[in-house]
DNA sequence: GTATATGCAAAGGGTTTGCACGGTT
DNA sequence: AACCGTGCAAACCCTTTGCATATAC
């Protein structure tokens, strides 16, 4: 469990609560989760939580900096722990494969954009959409199926 | 219009329709445009058309390969043109505000990805967030509200 | 004439909101 | 005791689907 999630909370006025606990250590173990599979994993503790509140905990847990969201594809957000390593997830339009690499590999990406432009890249956020190595060797066959 | 549109369709055995040429003028017009904006597009000539005709043709031109569609932030994907010059968009998580830049930019990105984990980005898919140069000089402001 | 495309309406996911109750401070 | 947080249900937005009709071939 993040260390110091209590004060984090309390010192921008939040309080703590019994879910609020329960979603967090859920986002660590799940590691990458969306709202429903948070709320799922946060039932086996405490079954009587509600979806509705999955949602306003995360928001509470990002606005403090607990957390973060990334998209990957057209589907539900997915959040992690902040004191994670920061990664960017390479997604496979064809098997839907997610593969993590480190968030330093951009740094050239993510350094020129700020030169250039003077874009400040969060590139945690948005996930990297493609085709994985076995796919792409693959990619004559038919696709199994509703690509991202 | 793209050039050849017709044969693309006839090609891969779909049938041309007048809704299909409306739907592939206004992405071309709008050059951004999301599903309902394309809609009001479309209307302005044919105010019949249904949203679920866009939906639908959308899927279709971007099977043939005359559209594409990237993902900006929580809303719903923004269509493009395939011809137009490939881009990456990135969005200011403060303001809004979508800046276009030159898929090239992230060629060492993309090169490196391929490179070391054989996988082949599209690059142009999703979007880049982060905070835009003037954003990033006033960041000790609050929020405007509602951070994609 | 036949198969595909469309319009319409209803259903479906994911997310947000209003309200009254319950818990934290 | 006051206020924030929660559960519940309804509403919301975006998208998909079933079906009958219309249209391209």
């Amino acid at each position: 469990m993040t260390e110091g999630w209590e004060r984090r909370l309390r010192d921008q006025g939040f309080r703590i609560t019994p879910q609020r606990q329960l979603v967090l250590e859920a986002v660590e173990h799940l590691r990458h989760g969306t709202p429903e599979e948070i709320l799922v994993e946060v039932q086996r503790t405490a079954s009587g939580v509600n979806l509705s509140t999955i949602y306003r905990t995360l928001e509470v847990l990002e606005d403090v900096g607990l957390v973060t969201h990334a998209h990957i594809g057209h589907g539900p957000p997915t959040y992690h722990a902040v004191d994670e390593h920061t990664h960017i997830h390479l997604v496979c339009d064809r098997c839907k494969a997610v593969q993590s690499v480190p968030a330093s590999r951009a740094a050239g990406f993510v350094d020129a954009l700020e030169a250039e432009f003077g874009f400040r890249t969060d590139i945690s956020h948005v996930s990297v959409h493609g085709l994985c190595a076995d796919c792409k060797d693959r990619s004559f066959e038919p696709e199994p199926d509703d690509p991202l």
